[in-house]
Parts: C-alpha cells; structure tokens; sequence
DNA sequence: TCCGAATCTTGATCTGGATCAATTGCGGCA
DNA sequence: TGCCGCAATTGATCCAGATCAAGATTCGGA
C-alpha cells in the first residue's frame, strides 16, 4: 500500500516544491480510497481539495444537455485533479469518477489554501504547475477546433507517456479515449483502422499500440490526411 | 493618454495584489502602442512579458493546418495576454493582433518573473487570476464540445458583459465573435437570425444586442433547441 | 474451461454546419 | 452626394462525423 508521502513524491505538480513545503504537505494529506466506477465529486459540488493520484485511474468530465458527457482529463499515477477549484476557491467545474480501484492522496481545501497563503516556494511551484495546465487546455481546445478525427488520434499518441519498449499504453477503455478527443467511440475505431491499415501503427498485446512510422504520424496530426 | 498605473489599475488580474506589489510592477511596466492590424507576436516566439490592455482590442489565435485560424480570446480593456507563457517561461503557444489601435502596458518578462519570486502575495494573487483563467478555457472547451451553434451563441450573449443599458456590445467583427464560438460567419450570420425571428434577442444600434428573453435564452444554451 | 455481459468493430444512413457562390448593406472618403 | 470596398446576409450544395443497427471480441467470474 502506498503512503501519502510517496504518492505526493511522484507528483508531477509537485517536483519543484522544496522539501520544507514538501513536509508540510505531506502532514496534512490523507488517504482517499474509491472503488472502479465510484463517482469522486460532481459537478458544482464544493471542492474537497487537491487529489493525488497514486494508483489507478480517474476520468474528469463534464455533462452537457442530454447527458452528453465530455471527458476533459484522464489522470492517471502522478497527476492531480480538482487543483484549480481547490485553488480557486470555488466549486468543482466537472464531475470525478475512479475508472479503477484508486488511491489517491487528498490535500483538504482550507489546509492548502493555508499552506499557501504562507509558503511562498509551494506557491511559485503551483503557479507553474498550472501554466503547465492551461497549455494542456489549450492544446486540447486547439485538438477539437482545428484537427480532424485523424490529426486528433495521431497527436494523442504521439503525446501521450510511452512505455518502456516505446508503445503507447491506452487507457482502460477505448471509449473513454474517444470521449476525451471528442469523437465517438465508433468513429474513433474506424479512424484507428485506417492509421493501421496506412501502416502508420500498429497493434501489439493488451492495449498498447506501436508507432510505425512517427514521421507519417506527426505530418497527420498537422493537419495533411493520409491519401488512403 | 492613459498612464501604466491606470492601466494597470484597471485589471481583472491583479484586484487581488496589495497596494506595495502593485507599485513594483507600474514601476517595472511600459507602455505599447500597437496600430490596426499590427501583429503583436506569433506562435512560437519568446514571451516578451505579461500584456495587460488599456484601450482597443487584441484578438489571441491559433493558427491550424491550411492556415485555419481559432479566435482563443478577445481581449479589451482590463484583459490580459500572454500572462501563461510568461509565467511558465515558455513560448507563446497563439498569435496575437491588434483588431483595433491599442494601447498596453508591457510587464516585461524578466522582471516579472522576478518580482513574483520575491513577493508572496502577488504570487498568490496571479495563482487566483490563472484559475479564473482555467475556469474559463473549460468553459470554452465545453461550449465547442457540449454545445450546438444556437447554444454557444446564446451562452456567449449572456456571458458577456452589459453596457449600462444592459445591451451586449459585440466586439468590432462578427467574424471574430463566430471564430472565437468555432463557428463560420455564416453559420453565425444564419443561426443569430434565427433566434431573432425567435423573439429571444434583437438588435439594436451599432453592434448592440438587447436581450429580449433571458430564460429562453438560457434555455438555449442548455441545449432546449428553439422550435422554430 | 465455459458462459454471459460489456466493449469493440463494421456497415448503412442521416445531419449540422462548412463551403461555395451571389447579393446586399454599410462606413469612410473625396 | 455618390462611389468604393469590406463585411454581412442569404441561398445551394457538400461532407465529416454522428447516429442507428447488427455482429464479433474480449474478459471477468464461477
């Protein structure tokens, strides 16, 4: 079982904390469990605070009319949601639910905000933390607006975290992959088929997929569509 | 002619900076004029600093494959740009123009970042204003994502702000307001009558839209399609 | 090992908004 | 006042991706 101190440790957001705030932090987390499928917050909801992911995997979404759900975030070991309403100050934007069985490391709201109210070097580190963010956000707004189906696809995997022999691992469910490029999960299959049959990728075991050809992949994820 | 300090007093960002931060940066601001047209910086360049603006307007835009713009923001007086870059230290991931002759006060990038390592609370106060900026691209993604053209146009009228009559004054172009919406101007064009001839909004002078009936309209932008 | 349920794939059809193509309207200027 | 040029409107058509509808796989559990 992972301790607090160690998920926090693996925390992209917090890499440039110095150890001092670290400490701190590391005093008022606490361990939050949640089953696969259990639902973390909902939208509008009062935000709890800073989650950690150390184990498992928790999708991030909005509801739209109709129960259209958009997935905005897939947060896998060493990510962290709610940070900006927990910053903020305000009620959570989207709702949270653990996709797997998942530990998280949850920094309470009021404490946090303590925190950083008086460390001065924990602050300087979450305002980077979240520059990081915003450019995600916008790369993803510049993904729904300006790419088609294919271009969306190539730039994931070409973004995404590989694994040691150089694949791409998906996330549990392709559906939820889809969700989170804006595309349904049947034209997201589609679209996967033909970058496979234009050799551009190809399928290994359990999920994970090999990038053939990166070059031909990345001039699809600018924009020019594979002829075939 | 507006001054640095009056500009600077003006905006959103830093309300939240005491009075002591707050003359360390009009003393580190200079002021930038801009003509009509004139490029303010491209993708991809160095930040120059943070841009807060005083007069005129600034539209920042990504630019796609095949040359296809996406308005990200329309910037007036009290906005600002290119506050991530510069706070992460990164390149400027969108372009920006001057729609109209601008004025702005510069807070150069080096200093900048310097005055936010020595001053805690005006570290505190940017990490506020950056998770207003957060909440707001999730809004945008949501709009793109969630919404249809006739949903997205009534949620930007009633996010905009009001004049004192409590019209909505649509930026100079309308063709920046649809591209902002992800929209074509026609589409734009076509969808604005219809929820005219809908009795939801109607026009008045110069660019000025009166809200004619706010609950529909919210209805609309929940996603209830108006029938006719 | 086998079963059942959920996910994924594949095919056929539909549709919102884009694109292409004229007009029409308006603001600035001599 | 009348012309010029850009922006907006309006109409006709097109298309990427959604939706609807079956099958084919995959995987957890007994």
């Amino acid at each position: 079982m992972l301790s607090v101190i160690e998920i926090l440790a693996d925390c992209r957001l917090f890499t440039a904390v110095p150890a001092k705030s670290f400490q701190r932090l590391a005093a008022m987390a606490r361990l939050a469990k949640f089953r696969k499928g259990q639902m973390i917050f909902r939208e509008n909801e009062d935000c709890p605070g800073v989650y950690v992911v150390g184990k498992g995997m928790v999708r991030v979404f909005k509801t739209g009319a109709g129960g259209k759900e958009h997935v905005l975030h897939i947060v896998e070991a060493g990510g962290t949601f709610a940070e900006v309403a927990a910053l903020g100050g305000f009620k959570v934007p989207a709702s949270a639910e653990a996709v797997e069985a998942t530990l998280c490391a949850l920094l309470p709201q009021p404490l946090f905000r303590k925190a950083l109210e008086e460390d001065h070097p924990l602050c300087l580190g979450m305002l980077s933390g979240l520059s990081l963010w915003v450019k995600h956000l916008v790369g993803l707004l510049e993904d729904v607006v300006l790419r088609d189906a294919a271009g969306r696809i190539a730039n994931y995997l070409l973004d995404a975290r590989r694994t040691a022999d150089g694949a791409v691992a998906l996330p549990s469910l392709k559906r939820y992959v889809a969700s989170h490029l804006n595309l349904t999960s049947e034209t997201f299959s589609r679209t996967f088929r033909r970058l496979i049959d234009a050799g551009l990728i190809s399928i290994g075991k359990k999920n994970h997929v090999l990038i053939v050809a990166p070059e031909r992949l990345r001039s699809v994820a600018q924009g020019i569509l594979p002829k075939v």
